[in-house]
DNA sequence: AGTTGACTCTGACCTTGCGTCATAGTTTAC
DNA sequence: GTAAACTATGACGCAAGGTCAGAGTCAACT
């Protein structure tokens, strides 16, 4: 757990974004003290990378919240993106450089601007969020929390996270066996109710993040105990299997 | 002449941009119909491709307006400042590459925020500013500028292109003939009186710039007539030299 | 000559992503 | 037990525009 000061000399970001972030949900700290305290995980680190990434790319803040909290986000799918749009970045950058070496050498009377134009690097930008932001699944989850609160989410994820401390309880016990399979029913039922729609299919994606060793790893562990991410991972599995005959 | 729609079209900046820059002195138009429309001709081009150079590098807007209207304002000094701090900003975006590359490939755990740092690059920005404003010229220059107006300053500039057309009128005779050197002195007075100290050296050095093919000369010729940044220059050499004896 | 459509102007207000106090409570270290 | 260092909230300020609104201008077609 580390603290704004922490995470501030780390990081780089001053205390004050954090302070924003928090506020406006797109890094909610992970913990407060009894005095108000912000305190932050690993968890917290590794969103905060994300959100730096997006950042870097002069992603709104609003817009990285969407694209990270977005119910069909995939860390590799965001991290391609990345990559080729800091790729472009780089491009444009030493189109600037040639630019201006060119005006050192031969003078301006080029008067080119075309190393200025951004169009390619903002359409692919645009393209980008739009991937996140029009699949269905996003749509329904819109509609459902439109008017939340950053606190009505944070007690949704706490409520989400009871689940998992269920979980956690029997992780010693058999997947397959009827108690777990009733909490993954609870489970998906949660999402359903209060996301989008969760199919058998997204579930099983979801159930491979809890046991990923990501962040969602890490947070659901640290609500049931160590395992619990992999036990919730075989217990939806095995869910899921039955339910295809 | 390009209206602001075409300056638009041709540089992506948004029309709002430039009457913002027009109206705090950093892109003045060139010229303003009678009906009160913006008009840029090819000097403004000139200047606009510095603004966005130094723009590019997130240069606030008023320093760049102080750089570039510096009375030591070298564009190739300027240059290659920006050619170096393009470069870092390269290099700090292929160290993200490297990091979201391999966050894709061996996942998230290594907690390296390093990429982010842009403390090297913030460092020589802070420098190359400074290298603009901590000049005794650019220190006088901000006494005597200071409470100026950008009304103010048109109207100097008016004032000073005014000489050159005097100039312009006798191009056609010797420059170191007594008219001229009479125009010259007058030069170097209203410079030592508006902007900063003009000494012999710095005068010559100015009036190579007169002659340098660059926007100076062009605006020069354009108050005086073809080739009067040409005569300027000869009849300032003559000027000089003579003083040195 | 009149009208239409595309431009342009100014001015006022809105927005983002913080920086900068001010004020007040908290924790840590000696 | 007190100073020094942190932290929180809140209010305000700022840069660099975006976005209208209201009004004038210009070119072109009819």
């Amino acid at each position: 757990m580390m603290t704004v000061h922490e995470v501030s000399e780390l990081t780089g970001v001053s205390i004050r974004a954090l302070h924003i972030y928090d506020r406006m949900g797109l890094l909610p700290a992970s913990q407060k003290t009894e005095s108000g305290y912000r305190l932050y995980d690993d968890a917290a680190l590794e969103r905060l990378q994300q959100v730096l990434l997006f950042r870097e790319l002069d992603f709104p803040l609003k817009d990285i919240r969407k694209i990270i909290d977005s119910p069909v986000f995939d860390r590799n799918k965001a991290l391609e993106q990345q990559i080729e749009l800091l790729k472009m970045k780089k491009e444009h950058i030493e189109n600037l450089i040639d630019l201006a070496r060119g005006i050192q050498l031969r003078g301006v009377k080029h008067m080119n601007f075309e190393a200025f134009d951004t169009k390619k690097l903002d359409e692919y930008a645009r393209q980008a969020k739009e991937s996140w932001g029009s699949t269905p699944e996003w749509k329904e989850y819109e509609q459902k929390s439109a008017g939340r609160t950053a606190e009505d989410n944070r007690n949704l994820a706490a409520r989400m996270m009871a689940i998992f401390t269920e979980m956690g309880q029997i992780r010693d016990q058999d997947p397959a066996g009827e108690k777990a399979q009733q909490l993954v029913k609870k489970l998906q039922d949660f999402i359903t109710e209060n996301t989008y729609t969760c199919s058998d299919q997204i579930l099983s994606d979801l159930g491979k993040a809890y046991a990923g060793g990501g962040s969602m790893n890490d947070n659901i562990d640290k609500a049931g105990g160590e395992g619990t991410g992999e036990f919730a991972h075989r217990a939806i599995e095995a869910y899921v299997q039955r339910r295809k005959q």
